[in-house]
DNA sequence: ACCTGAACACCGTTCAAGT
DNA sequence: ACCTGAACACCGTTCAAGT
């Protein structure tokens, strides 16, 4: 990298030439700023200080852009370590990472999620999710039916999460207002609370399965004993991913 | 303009006044036909016969015409008839009409669905869906939670099922191609099946929680006796809505 | 009151021409 | 090989002017 060549005066945003994974990085910039939609050729050749034109040299047009950035992020969480947990928690573990990006890249991902080829056959994420529901039990004709309906039920849960409905349909019915002031706070907690509710119930709705069907291989303990109840205060529970590696962004 | 100037040809689509409601009605169309973002000012106005500029005496802007399109066709659906059967079936009945609308108008869904505002507290659906809930014997201040949850799955089944993730997600990992000719067939059956297993498997998540909770005062049945087995035959089932009210659209 | 033509400020993308 | 200016075919929307 060759540092004397200063650039010619003031703050030249690019000195080094046009490279595929340097625009997508950029345009992933502007995605977080300001969303998809906000994200123009235009504006990003000017964020690359770069003639629009020149874009279309390292990538074919704005769908492909977008593609790019979104399987560039996508490879980030892709590479899920899997332990010899109990299926139940590496579904847990499997869900709150894959919201940990979207927590990350919340204008990228909601694009991303209406895209139908965001996951793929290829994707590590894939392979664990099928090889959890084998060692639950799941006979191997409805893994793949049970974890394509699993990534749709997260991905409809995060994208109302990330588009405000879940919060906005919480709160419907408006509360007459007392006299106190009881502003809705902070609305993060509270999803913690409902992303764990939504993933509780369905496995515990998936070990129903497992059980009537006869005895399951992999289902030897019940979640009966540590189910949490309706009434459990949000502030914690019993339900935390015991640190195995889910790491959650920062509370902003 | 007067009559006598005729366009080339003779079919004028429009001899009455614009209106607020034709309008919306000719937008639907055009959305049916090729989707939300081909929908254009410009072209809806030639499907009206009209100038461009004259749809805007009539609706703000574009945005609030996608919103009066949506608004006009889940009308059709808000009005949602409660009987007092057990609480799974109305839930059960609640989603298949909301499954009918979207497969009546798959590109307006679509788009629906990614509006945050799309459900609002006057819904008589969300009334529904809450006082099925309650009559379930959810605690009050879950069901609102529970409610937006639900409504987060369905939609997010929905919505992989519309923009075919679900088909293409269940065919992952392709099989070996054997002697015989196993076409993928039509994608209709088995995602019937599908969304049946997602709301069986909530329900059955639901009944637990509930029943761990000490007595429910409404979930007396247990649906075990009655729950699908992992093999059951795509083709028929026991869990057909019974015919109390869900109609369904003609497989096209 | 309702409609309209012209115009503005944007888009994505093509293409021939530069170096 | 990489880049670029000009141009094309679209957008949504504003606005002054028509009837």
């Amino acid at each position: 990298m060759t540092k004397a060549k200063l650039p010619p005066r003031g703050t030249r945003k690019r000195d080094v030439p046009l490279t595929e994974t340097g625009i997508y990085a950029a345009a992933l910039r502007l995605i977080d700023a300001d969303g998809v939609d906000a994200l123009t050729m235009r504006k990003l050749a000017t964020a690359l200080d770069a003639n629009p034109m020149s874009l279309y040299h390292h990538v074919p047009n704005r769908d492909a852009l977008l593609r790019g950035v979104a399987r560039a992020v996508g490879a980030q969480f892709r590479t899920v370590t899997l332990e010899n947990a109990a299926w139940q928690e590496r579904i847990r573990l499997l869900a709150t990472d894959f919201r940990t990006l979207a927590h990350r890249h919340p204008n990228l991902m909601a694009y991303s999620f209406s895209q139908p080829d965001f996951i793929q056959p290829e994707d590590p994420f894939w392979a664990a999710l099928t090889a959890t529901l084998d060692a639950a039990g799941v006979p191997h004709s409805e893994i793949r039916p049970i974890a394509a309906l699993m990534c749709a039920v997260v991905i409809g849960v995060l994208t109302a999460e990330l588009n405000g409905a879940l919060h906005q349909w919480s709160n419907l019915e408006p509360i007459v207002p007392a006299d106190g002031e009881e502003g809705p706070a902070d609305a993060g907690p509270e999803e913690d609370r409902m992303f764990r509710l939504v993933l509780d119930t369905i496995i515990t709705g998936l070990e129903s399965r497992l059980i009537t069907d006869g005895d399951a291989q992999g289902a030897d303990r019940s979640l009966a004993t540590e189910a949490g109840s309706w009434t459990s205060e949000p502030s914690f529970g019993p339900r935390q991913p015991s640190g195995s590696g889910s790491r959650w962004p920062d509370p902003v």
